[in-house]
DNA sequence: AGTGCTGTTGCGAAGGTTCGCAGATGCCAC
DNA sequence: GTGGCATCTGCGAACCTTCGCAACAGCACT
């Protein structure tokens, strides 16, 4: 993979040391079209190469720090397992997570950013709402099934 | 204690079994004087009265019935445990969570809100934004350490 | 190229939460 | 008050994630 590089240079620019796991979750990650969770993400390493003994925990923890170093998003929704997400620079989105059908979607809302602003005013809070997934129910499920689950 | 009657209501008006189990946990939440975890909750009903023998999985299924229910909040954050509270009708708050000291402060903010409005028309998404501890950075964490983690 | 320090890894265990099953219990109708 | 059915409970196992530890390996310096 060409961009394999630029991760190699992101991660090493940031005073981390550079392992071929993190290379290879790294990149994993970036190639997938959508948010993955860790399991899929080691699923895909091993996919591209089988030889790749990566084990479950470099692959939270490299997503941890990848994180921290804000190259990768974490998603906690209310389904118990945590999406991951390469961050495309000049890229914001927020998730909402039907609690109905458990499918995560993004979408861009202007009014999130004014409460994040809001929340700093009124708190002294630096909030980061796009880390995490709106629990709620999707249009299909509200519609389908709205009255079913005794609302 | 004088509110169980009313709880035993609530259950029950919902289309619910009143069980002993129930009225107990939801009575423990009721009271409590901040959010509590599953754990704690279970602790005060063990005070409350010690002969009473409830699993912790029944605690969990109750607060998550009683959240369908609209009794209660289950408060989802990045600690890894998660909060119930009592809701109080007509009271509406939400949750910021500090990832350095771990501290839950609850926050009335209306930009949040708007925010509900613009996810349910532009997504037609139901979204419960109350459901969960926005995470981020506390004023005291922010001016003590905050450039000590590597910003 | 060799060496040392320190960050990273893999493994296994532990933590909080959910799930499946068998047995018990609340609620409704008689 | 009794019987029957569906819901609820308790238990144990499973799930996802985090943590501690010893061994490994990247990076800087020689």
């Amino acid at each position: 993979m060409s961009c394999e590089p630029e991760i190699a240079q992101a991660v090493r620019d940031r005073g981390r040391r550079l392992t071929i796991q993190r290379v290879k979750i790294l990149s994993a990650l970036r190639h997938a079209s959508e948010h993955q969770s860790a399991e899929q993400i080691l699923a895909r390493v091993r996919g591209d190469d089988p030889l790749a003994d990566i084990s479950l925990s470099t692959v939270y923890r490299t997503l941890e720090t990848a994180t921290a170093l804000r190259l990768t998003s974490e998603l906690r929704g209310a389904s118990g397992t945590a999406l991951y997400e390469w961050n495309e620079p000049g890229t914001s989105h927020h998730h909402v997570e039907c609690r109905a059908c458990g499918r995560t979607e993004s979408v861009e809302l202007a009014s999130l950013a004014l409460a994040e602003a809001e929340i700093r005013e009124r708190a002294g809070f630096e909030a980061d709402i796009r880390h995490l997934a709106i629990p709620g129910l999707c249009a299909g499920c509200r519609a389908g099934a709205g009255g079913v689950a005794g609302e």
